[in-house]
Formats: structure tokens, sequence, C-alpha cells
DNA sequence: ATGGCGCCATTGTGATCACAAGTGCCGCCG
DNA sequence: CGGCGGCACTTGTGATCACAATGGCGCCAT
């Protein structure tokens, strides 16, 4: 899952075939798929590895989220009812439980949940779907994000995104979203100045 | 290719093995990774089809469309020089051939590498790749769209997007775009008003 | 000692096979 | 004559096998 994988690292078939208890055959299909969706890489001989993202491109998959979660989370904000904004701020508590735990995985589990639970509401699953690719071609940078920033709370920005959520106010939620998608990138991406 | 399969069609795995001349095994990967970019349809048992898009999906991949696209053309402008003008021009030539043959995979096709060519520029091969596998999964029905309107010209949102790039506008670039994009909609979404 | 060459193990690809689940059809019974 | 049950065929899944290419390792020559 998100954040289980540094990347670099070079995978076999017949070794996750055998991880998994499974034939060749399925782990394949597994694992082509997996990078289709730029989860996985394959290089030009066919080994595979977990992709090494450079700047440009992780710019690039920012830059996707901020375009499409703004418009998943508008989408799901007429639809947003109490029992999903309790449910997210449950989210957030889990989030910050695993920040002071310094529980990488998990943080970055809980906050990609977090941002699922709204857009899940927005009733877009074209939407979701290619958004979920772009969280998964990022995961191995958000682990490493994760690590460099050490944070201890949830990101402030999701407090915003819940109160312009308890507002109605579609224009701070599209901003709040958009803020949380890009925080952390001028670090991570350097002094390149990302769009 | 691009529409050159009806929506609702059934394929066979054995089918596209002998079609081909290829064993299963490779044909059933094509056919996940089809299906994991929306080109195909798995049913619960398994069948494959060719996904029959509903109108609330079909204004989901639009949107994304107009919120990627012009964000591509953006990038690109910068580095569009006049031989890339040039082919953009010839390939619209093309799209004015196919339109009066009533070639609907032609123009679609080459309709499709009117933008290409244009994104191609933009050195952002993530966010080419997601708009590739949203034009995949709209491949069905922008046959269809094609085959109820039968064109007689090129769109004529492809002249603006020329000249504004002649012209460097990157405002003008991004609208003509979207405009493009967004061509044809209403129509085909009836009366639901598409966002 | 080190750099280049060649061999061997590793690894992905494609093919074929056995199996299980599903579908559609045909016949039987009401 | 129509509805229902069972059977055969179709079809996807998973496993195993043969093969080709690649990468790594050791050996030899300089």
């Amino acid at each position: 899952m998100h954040g289980e994988l540094m990347p670099g690292e070079h995978l076999t078939l017949r070794g996750l075939a055998e991880e998994y208890g499974l034939s060749m055959t399925p782990v394949r299909e597994a694992v082509r798929r997996l990078s289709t969706e730029g989860a996985l890489a394959l290089t030009a001989t066919g080994r595979i590895t977990t992709p090494e993202l450079d700047a440009a491109r992780i710019e690039e998959l920012a830059v996707l989220r901020s375009l499409i979660e703004p418009e998943l989370a508008a989408r799901a904000l007429p639809r947003a009812h109490f029992a999903l904004i309790d449910r997210m701020n449950a989210i957030n508590s889990s989030i910050a439980e695993a920040a002071v735990k310094g529980d990488a995985c998990r943080y970055i589990r809980h906050n990609l949940e977090f941002h699922r639970a709204l857009y899940l509401r927005a009733q877009a699953p074209a939407m979701l779907a290619v958004i979920e690719t772009v969280w998964l071609q990022l995961g191995p940078t958000m682990r490493r994000l994760y690590e460099e920033q050490s944070r201890q709370v949830p990101p402030r920005a999701h407090r915003v995104m819940l109160a312009a959520l308890k507002a109605g106010d579609e224009p701070a939620l599209r901003l709040a979203v958009k803020t949380d998608v890009t925080r952390g990138l001028r670090h991570l991406l350097g002094q390149e100045g990302a769009g």
C-alpha cells in the first residue's frame, strides 16, 4: 500500500509470486497494471522497480492534484452533511495520532482517507479514479516528504477545509484543498518555483 | 484504436488472441491494462465489454479534459515554434479531409493528434499520460458524437487555438482549448447543463 | 592488480494446459 | 404452449513450461 516501499527498490515476478503464494501469471498482471498506473516502473529490459520521480514529475503530479481535487471537493460540498464532517474529523484525529507516533505509513494512509472520504461524496467516479492513480504515483514521494518534515500535527489546511465545509463556502473550500495539496512542495522541489 | 469500436460490444480473450495471432496470455494482459484505463470494462463475472458511458460519466471526463488540457496547452505555449504550428495546421487539414469523407475514425484520430502534437511540447509526461487515458475512455463517445453531428469542417476552436499560439496569448489559448474540449457536449448531454 | 571477456544464473515473455464458473440452449413437464 | 431445470459449450483464471535476453560474476590476459 501507500508509503511502504522506498523508491529505487527492484522486484522480481518470481519473488512476488512466492511472497503472495501465487503463480507468476497473476503477479505479472498485477505488476503490469501497477506499472500502467505509475506505481511501478518497468525498465526497457523489463526489470521491475519502484519509480524514482524527479522534481519535474513531482511538480506535474502536484499540479494535477491542485487542478482536480478542488473540483472534486466543490462537487462534494452540496452533499456534505454532518455525518461526513464528523467522519473527516475522526480521520483527522487518526492523522494526529500517526503523526505523534511518527508512523509515516499510517499518516499517509489516513491523510488520503481524509481526502477520499470527501471526494466520494462528489459522485464523480472517473475523477476519483484519476486522482487515485495520481496518489499512487506520489506514494513514495509522500513518504519522503513526510520523513523530511516529520510533522507532529495534521495539516492546518485540513481544519480550514472542515470549516469551509461547515460554512458551505465553495471558494474557501477550493482554496483550502489547493493549499493542502500544494503544501510542502516548495520544500521538496527546492528553489525551482513550482508554477 | 480510437473510435473503431461501438459501445456495448463484447469481446473474448480467445477471439482477440486469434485475431492478433497471439496467445491468450499477452491478450489478457492487454485487456486488463485497457480495463484499468477505462477503455474496456470487465463485468462482475469477467466478461469483456466496451463500456457504455452514461451522461454523468461523459460530463466528468469532459470536465477533466477542460481542467487539464488548458494547462498542458499553456505549458506548451512558450515552447511552440513555427514548425509545431505548421504541423498542427497540416493535421487540421487532415481533419478536414476526414470530415468531408465522413471517416469518423480518421477524424477522431487526427483530432487527438492535433491536441497531442501541442501537448507533447508541454514537457509534461504525467499530465499527458492522464489525458490520454481520458481520451481512451471517451473514444466510443467521441465516435457517437461525431456521427450525430456529421461535421464537414474541423472545429473552429482549432483555428482560434492556432491564432492564440501565433500571438503567444496564453489566456486566449486556454479559453480556446477549453471551448474545443467542451464543444458539442451540451448536445450530447442533453438538457442537463454540463457545469 | 585491474580491466575486458565469456559463461552461467536469473528473470521476463509467450504458449499451452487443466479447471471452474457462467451462459445460453434445449428438452421436458405442467 | 410456456416456464423451468439441467447440460454442454463458452470463457476467464491460474499454473506450468520452454525460451531468449539480460545482468552479474569469475577468470584470464596484460
